[in-house]
Parts: C-alpha cells; sequence; structure tokens
DNA sequence: CCGCATCCTAAAGGATACTG
DNA sequence: CAGTATCCTTTAGGATGCGG
C-alpha cells in the first residue's frame, strides 16, 4: 500500500507541491500543457473566439481535441463557454481571470521557444552529429 | 498533398509560428510540456543535480522517462550533461542559458497553479456537478 | 454550426530485469 | 551509479459519420 505525499485539500493548505505524486496540481498541469492546450490558450489571449474559428487558428488540431481540450480547461475554470444565439448556434470561448494568469508565463514560453528555435535547431543537429 | 505553412528555417526567417502546422516549436514545446519536462526543468533552476537526485526529487517519474526526457531535453540544447568521475559514474546536469530562459516563464506557470488549486478544485467541482 | 460517438492506430509511459 | 532493454498497459489522438 502507497501512502501519498500530503499536499492537495482546499482547506488546511500544505500547500500545493507539484514535485509531489498526487499532487492535483500535476494533472491540471497536464491538461494546460497537453499537446493543443497551451496552443488554445495562446489563441484565446487577445479575444473570444468560436469553435470554428480556433478550429483554423490552431492549426492542425481535430475537431475531437479541440472540443475534447475545450471541455477539460472550462472543467478546470480557466476557459469560459458562452452560448450564443440558438439557430444558428453560436458559441463563444474566452479565457476567465484564472486563465489569463495561466496563460500570461505561457505566451513568455511561447515567446522564447519560437525565438530560440534557430538556436535549438542547431543544437539538435550537434547532438545528432556526435550521438 | 499537403503543403506544409511556412515557418521554420533557420536563415531566411518569416519567424516561426507556432500556431502553423509543421513549425519546428511544436514538437520542442511537447518536449518542454510534456508530462516530465516541466518538472525536471523547474528541478534543475536552483542548481545541477545528478540522475538519482533528480530521480527522488521528481517524484514518481520512472528511470525510463527520466533517462528519456533528459535526452531529449539535452538534444534541443537545454540541459547539459557532464560527466564528472569515472568510478563510480557520476552524472551532473544543469540548464543552458537557453534552458533557463526557457524555465522561467514555467516557473511562473508552475506558481499560478499550485496557488491557484483551491480555486481549480471548486471549478471542477461545479462543472461536475452541472454537468 | 457545433459538436458527440465510435472505431482504430500510434505514442507515451510503467514494471521489471539487467549492464558498464 | 547511471542508466538500457524488453515487455506490456494506458492514453492520446486521428478518421469518419451522425445529430441537435
Amino acid at each position: 500500500m502507497i501512502v501519498y505525499s500530503v499536499c492537495m485539500s482546499t482547506e488546511s493548505l500544505p500547500a500545493a507541491d507539484v514535485f509531489a505524486r498526487g499532487c492535483p496540481s500535476r494533472p491540471v498541469l497536464q491538461n494546460i500543457t497537453g499537446r493543443w492546450g497551451v496552443l488554445i490558450l495562446a489563441a484565446l489571449v487577445d479575444d473570444a473566439h468560436r469553435f470554428a474559428e480556433l478550429h483554423r487558428r490552431v492549426d492542425g488540431v481535430s475537431e475531437r481535441m479541440l472540443s475534447q481540450t475545450l471541455r477539460t480547461l472550462e472543467r478546470d475554470g480557466l476557459v469560459h463557454r458562452a452560448v450564443l444565439g440558438t439557430v444558428p448556434p453560436h458559441v463563444e470561448y474566452s479565457l476567465t481571470d484564472l486563465g489569463r494568469r495561466i496563460t500570461a508565463p505561457l505566451l513568455g514560453l511561447i515567446e522564447v521557444v519560437e525565438g530560440s528555435i534557430p538556436e535549438i535547431v542547431a543544437a539538435q543537429r550537434d547532438y545528432d552529429r556526435s550521438h
């Protein structure tokens, strides 16, 4: 039997520690940093967007994954889903305050990665040559 | 036949655009934000660490995944691997400059997520009740 | 227009045992 | 100590088709 490290709980707070196995931060972090999470959150930074817009914007995502990821992010309280008209259906997705606080550092990450692509590609070539 | 959106290239630079399918930023981002990437990078922020230390620190990671993730991060130029003694083998992992630039926003992300756990858990409960 | 259901494949990841 | 190799399970994700 395994007793997981203390971490969690919303009332008494030993403070969430993402390094501890069983910490509720872990699955949340995975939802955010999954293959599509980062991109979808980033795509919502400037404005609310509809499903089809997001589908075009996040190039390569399938409807299934877009739908699934949006639902997870909504469940975690990062994304707000607003059903507008009735016919034809009109749904807008936007970031919540929490979503914005979480997306901010992600934009920083994207910026650094995009700006470092030449350096990264060079590192990959070096590595591959010597292994 | 599909022609991927322009993006990449190390010389002529239409600037990497992570929203474009085929952009080299995509796999790099996945290496970083994979299940263990964030945690391993964060664990290396304060200091260099040896394999076994990381294994203890990042609770729950298998040796296999630790090894594999470290190799990927080394290949991307984010982590430096230094073999020190010969017997017993002594290997130290540390962040490169690039690794530090990339890890900085990740620390921000972790901080926000850890600090928002009560809010997130509450959102999850609300969502689950109404679905 | 906005998805969900189903089916299927590929990739990630864990357990265990073993090596320089 | 610092991994590799092998095997197996679990999950992510794509394709297609349907429904409100």
